[in-house]
DNA sequence: GGCTCATTCAATCATTCAATTGAGTGAGCT
DNA sequence: AGCTCACTCAATTGAATGATTGAATGAGCC
């Protein structure tokens, strides 16, 4: 590196943290410790990649300050370095929704984006359970449920739906959440629990943006 | 591309916006761009590279959704793409300036960081200005005062500084302000002031923040 | 100590990126 | 039309990145 001026040198580390960004699988990887921390090898299960590849892209995320990492016993446990990433990783999507066309294609084609699906807003379902007047359903896989989910949600994995359809009240609402605002699973479980005749609405956002907002969060032992 | 799922293809969009925010001459293009629209040679002239390479990046940041250009005749005119992307720009900032050691650094190195540089809020000073208790010094160049600043704010460029000492009031406190949160201009200028005996204090972040927090905005012909 | 397992490192290869150069395009001007 | 000027494109070079492989490290466990 040459000589440089104080600014360049600043946006010198601010590019080498967008770079860090710039790969769907460190997005990804962001978005399951965004869950909560896990270690590589879960990791590397989620994403369905080499552990060996998944620890080099978690390495640069670190480099670049975005994750932290705390060996335990065998394993290395990763974790998001700070609120602050939730909300860049926030931006970036934003960004992505308002600006590119292909975002708003894939939005419209695989999701049905802002048609009869409109959100239940984190306020309104915190109201909506004060007084029991809805069923929460947490669509993620069990480990991730296990990491933190709302309070009194029960964990009901895609996989799981139908077999659990009978124990649903037909006069209680439904409201099934997921990992972020455009995971598949929870636009899915709505859509199938319509289908059968109840009535269903997805969360708004998932699990870290509610943690993020500071409602209450409960884990599992 | 092989065939990707509808999640793996929207992170690769955002991946896509990330990177193209992983250089630094391209976060310094967004920087100028902030402060207004300008012509692929403005931003080749302020940036200091050679034309092609300047508008190499420009057609990157379009690319990725980041700023739009409009022809005018003979030029080219870049501007932003929308409010969105000031917002990920503050939010990498903040990633950087909360996680980064490096950045915290260089902000203590070259920038008084937090010690005796305590800034004005946007809000005090729309009031001191109301009241007409301070007087507002712009430190950017010519051009960029022209394309949009603090309505009542006088352009001094750092260089025309000690020549316009002579009209500034003793008892009025001066607020200088510049491009952005860490644009040296502002922290020499206050300095400088001091140094001569004039009370001077920084406004928090720069024009481009206070555009964007709907505060009125004054261009010169 | 020696074994196992999670993770990291090192080496390799293919791909992509960044900067430079010089040629090409398109709008205005005479 | 022919010229100028602003910008873009294309081709080249060297550097950086990403995936894969297999070997090293380091912490627990026997």
């Amino acid at each position: 590196m040459s000589i440089r001026n104080p600014k360049q040198a600043l946006y010198a580390e601010f590019a080498a943290v967008a770079k860090a960004l710039g790969h769907p699988h460190r997005l990804e990887l962001i978005e399951q410790l965004a869950q909560g921390a896990r270690s590589v090898e879960a990791l590397s299960a989620k994403l369905g990649l080499p552990v060996a590849n998944t620890s080099q892209h978690l390495q640069s995320l670190r480099r670049a300050g975005l994750v932290a990492a705390e060996r335990d016993g065998k394993f290395v446990i990763y974790r998001l370095a700070g609120d602050t990433v939730l909300a860049l990783f926030a931006a970036l999507r934003t960004v992505g929704e308002s600006n590119v066309a292909e975002v708003d294609r894939i939005l419209r084609t695989y999701f049905n984006k802002r048609d009869d699906m409109e959100p239940v807003t984190r306020e309104e379902l915190a109201s909506l359970m004060r007084d029991d007047l809805v069923k929460v359903i947490d669509v993620r896989p069990a480990d991730e449920f296990a990491l933190g989910h709302v309070p009194g949600a029960i964990n009901v994995p895609l996989a799981d739906l139908d077999a659990q359809l009978s124990s649903f009240e037909l006069d209680r609402e439904i409201v099934a959440y997921c990992r972020g605002p455009w995971c598949v699973l929870s636009f899915e479980a709505v859509a199938a629990l319509r289908k059968r005749g109840l009535r269903a609405r997805r969360l708004e956002d998932g699990m870290p943006e509610w943690r993020a907002a500071g409602l209450p969060v409960e884990a599992s032992a």
